[in-house]
RNA sequence: GGGCGGUUACCGAAGUAGUCAAACGGGGCAGACUGUAAAUCUGCUGGCAUACGCCUUCAGAGGUGCAAAUCCUCUACCGCCCA
C-alpha cells in the first residue's frame, strides 16, 4: 500500500511555523494538522498561540479545540484532565487519513517534538496507562525506594532513565503497575504508514529570542493575562494550568500573588488608604514585570530544548526563508506524482 | 568641603589573610527524554590543555607579609548623611 505523504513544518517556538504552514497549505491544496500539546484545549488561545478563527477559515485546521480543560477535580478527571499523547496520536492519524481521502495534502505544523515523532514514526502507545492516584502516591515516595522497585521490575528502563528524574521513574513504574508490562516493552516503533517530508525553520538564536520577547509583550496586550484569569474563574484548577508550563504557569502564579496583596493591607483610615493603594498597585506592577521577564527567559530555555530535539532528527531539511520552503515542497509534491 | 558605606566573573550576590578561579541565584551554552512533554531531568559557564596542570583575575596604583578578593596608603567612581 502506498504511503501517505506528510509535509511537516517544524521549528522552535516563535519561528513563524504557523504562518508558513498556512501559506504552503493554502498554495498546495493542503489542510493543517496542529502538532501542539496545548492548542487542543478550548479556551487556551492567546497563551498557546493558537491561530485565530479567521486564519482557520483560510485553511482548515485540525486538532485545535478538541478537548475541554478540566473543571475542578471530579471523577471525570481520572486522567488528571490531560489530553494524552495516546489521544492525540489517534486523532492525528484519523485527521491525516481523512484529509488524504478527500484528495488533500496533510501538513503537520507545530513544535511539540514528541508528538510529531509519535505520529511520524507511528509510536505504539499503550492506552489508558494512566493512574493519577497511584502517581501521586509514588511521587510521595523516596526516590531511592522508587529506583529499587524499578530495578526489580524493569531493569532496562532502570538502566536508561536518569536516576535524578523522579517524574520519569514514577512514569515507568506507573506503566508497569497499570499494564503489567515493563515500560521498556512499549518502546518499539511500528511500521509507519506515512512518507514524511520534514522542513525546519532555521533562525539565528538572537533573533529568535527577540521575537519571543516581543511576542510575550504583544500577547499581554491581546489579553493573555485576562484569558488565564477567565479560565480560573470558570473553575479550571490552577495546578492544572501550572502543569502546562510557561505562559499558563507564570501567569497563574502571578495572579495568585497579586490576589493576595489586598488581603495584606490592614484596615486604615481613608486619609492614608490612597497612598497604600498606590503602593499595592506599584507592587502589582512590579510583580507583573518580574513575571513577564521570567516568562521570556523560560521560553528561551524552551526554544533551546526544542532545538536539541530537532537537531537529533537528521531527516529535517532546514530553511531560512519561506521561498526555500516553497521550493522544497513543490519538488516533493512533484516527485510524488511520478 | 566633612563623615560613613560601597566597588567581586555576563548580571545579582557571598567571601573579609592560606582549604579561592572564588559559594549561591539569574542569564547563557550543551545535552537526556515513548507518552502530563510548552513537562521533567543532567552537565558546563575566566583563559589555555584530552588530562596532571599552567596562566590571568575580585575598581586602579603602590605597600605589609612566607602567603592578600580579604590588612594598610593613595587615586577614581557610586550611595547615604552633615555642610
Amino acid at each position: 500500500m502506498k504511503k501517505i505523504p506528510l509535509i511537516v513544518i517544524l521549528g522552535p517556538t516563535a519561528c513563524g511555523k504557523s504562518s508558513l504552514g498556512s501559506e504552503l497549505a493554502k498554495k498546495y491544496n493542503g489542510e493543517i494538522v496542529s502538532m501542539d500539546s496545548r492548542q487542543v484545549y478550548r479556551g487556551l488561545d492567546i497563551g498557546s498561540g493558537k491561530v485565530t478563527k479567521k486564519e482557520q477559515r483560510v485553511v482548515p485546521h485540525h486538532l485545535l479545540d478538541i478537548s475541554d480543560p478540566p473543571k475542578r477535580m471530579t471523577a471525570r478527571v481520572r486522567h488528571g484532565g490531560y489530553f494524552t499523547l495516546a489521544d492525540f496520536k489517534k486523532k492525528a492519524d484519523a485527521a491525516i487519513a481523512d484529509i488524504w481521502k478527500r484528495g488533500k495534502i496533510p501538513f503537520l505544523v507545530g513544535g511539540t517534538a514528541l508528538y510529531i515523532q509519535a505520529v511520524v514514526d507511528n509510536y505504539a502507545i499503550p492506552e489508558g496507562a494512566i493512574d493519577i492516584s497511584l502517581r501521586k502516591r509514588l511521587e510521595g515516595e523516596d526516590i531511592k525506594k522508587l529506583l529499587k522497585a524499578l530495578e526489580k521490575v524493569d531493569p532496562i528502563s532502570y538502566g536508561k532513565i536518569d536516576h535524578a528524574n523522579k517524574r520519569r521513574i514514577v512514569r515507568a513504574l506507573e506503566v508497569y503497575c497499570v499494564t503489567g508490562k515493563p515500560f521498556s516493552f512499549f518502546q518499539q516503533k511500528g511500521e509507519s504508514p506515512y512518507e514524511p517530508f520534514l522542513i525546519g525553520i532555521d533562525m539565528p538564536r538572537e533573533k529568535l529570542y527577540d521575537r519571543i520577547d516581543m511576542r510575550v509583550d504583544s500577547r499581554v496586550r491581546q489579553g493573555m493575562i485576562r484569558e488565564v484569569e477567565r479560565l480560573i474563574q470558570n473553575g479550571v484548577p490552577t495546578d492544572w494550568l501550572k502543569s502546562l508550563g510557561l505562559e499558563y504557569r507564570g501567569i497563574s502564579e502571578y495572579l495568585k500573588k497579586v490576589n493576595v496583596i489586598p488581603a495584606k493591607v490592614p484596615d486604615l483610615s481613608t486619609s492614608t488608604r490612597v497612598g497604600i493603594n498606590r503602593n499595592v498597585r506599584g507592587a502589582g506592577i512590579q510583580f507583573k514585570k518580574e513575571m513577564l521577564q521570567k516568562l521570556k527567559y523560560a521560553i528561551h530555555h524552551f526554544a533551546r530544548r526544542q532545538m536539541v530535539w530537532f537537531r537529533k532528527e537528521k531527516r529535517i531539511q532546514w530553511v531560512s526563508s519561506s521561498h526555500k520552503a516553497d521550493q522544497l515542497v513543490r519538488k516533493f509534491l512533484k516527485n510524488l506524482q511520478t
